[in-house]
DNA sequence: GTCTATAGTCCGATAGAC
DNA sequence: GTCTATCGGACTATAGAC
């Protein structure tokens, strides 16, 4: 048995998220984090870059998700399909926790910095997803302009889901969006 | 006569991207652009809400640009165009100072924070086009994923454009960028 | 684990433009 | 008189250095 709590990181992150959502994440500071938790500031910071990181490295799990579907799509699959099986594929972690899900939305909307911060996390997101499609032999500007639609689409549905009342399941989202890209994109 | 040179902004803007190209923007302190400038640190934060916003301020002239040419296109023109339209107009503005789009990409390359920023500048920019689609009586969540995916090309389009060294034009870029995300969502 | 630099806020005072 | 822009300084939290 180890001298620290093995949880660290997700105690940090569970105060982190109740203090944000009581108080707001600008009135909070980074002593009251680690206090709730049970921890001095400086173990704060040996986890986390800085304190928006406490909402965002589970994104990681995501992006390792999305870049393991499109590499392992079968052969022959076009790149936007593999990219679209990918986002299906989010459905999971998505909708394993979906109060957390919504809870962290909350937060992040009513924060620019931590917009920002999730736009970064879209960004290394759609970058991992370019690689992986090269690493099939799509060629480049096609590979980045495949996984720029194709994470366009992610944001897009996740926000009509995450805001429906209706509990449509996201898989169903994710499709019907990529139909209307096809559909906007088909004209002219 | 005033008391104060008038153009305060311009001198605050090209001290900073002179000093963040020297020693790099986490390197240099807002003390020392304000000295280069002949200003007080209280006086840059009167202008700038933080230190990475003196290098986005211009965004907004691009954002009206963008607005103006998708609410202006001719009735009748699909979605998409009215975006690629606006695309394509941007040219006048970054061609207008091509050492200055350089320099700045160069500076926003070498630093996460100010990548952050950009992206925001982005996500506005798409919030913007949509709501100008909008406009001009076109849905959700069509108008937002047309927003996005014009934007995506932008972005795509604008790297491509920069890093050439043919000096190829960046209308034609857009235009070629256009056609291959036509291409990819046409399979399926 | 302590110490410190810098970002960024808040208070108020002042001075020119209109 | 009102509005807007400058300056001064004290203050807190983040985040990095040691």
């Amino acid at each position: 048995m180890s001298r620290w709590q093995p949880d660290t990181r997700e105690r940090l992150e569970r105060a982190a998220l109740d203090l944000f959502t009581e108080h707001g994440f600008a009135e909070t500071t980074v002593p009251q984090i680690t206090a709730r938790a049970g921890l001095t500031t400086r173990t704060f910071f040996r986890h986390f870059a800085d304190k928006r990181e406490v909402l965002f490295f589970r994104s990681a799990d995501l992006q390792q998700l999305f870049v393991d579907t499109v590499t392992h799509a079968p052969e022959g699959t076009a790149p936007l399909d593999t990219v679209a099986a990918a986002v299906e594929a989010a459905s999971e972690v998505l909708e394993e926790r979906p109060a957390w899900s919504r809870e962290r939305f909350a937060v992040i909307s009513a924060n620019p910095a931590l917009q920002e911060r999730e736009l970064m996390k879209m960004a290394s997101l759609t970058t991992g997803v370019a690689e992986a499609l090269r690493g099939r032999g799509v060629g480049e500007p096609v590979a980045s302009l495949t996984a720029e639609a194709g994470i366009a689409v992610f944001r897009v549905a996740f926000e009509v889901w995450i805001r429906a009342t209706d509990g449509r399941d996201f898989r169903g989202v994710v499709r019907d969006s990529f139909a209307q890209l096809r559909a906007v994109t088909s004209g002219s």
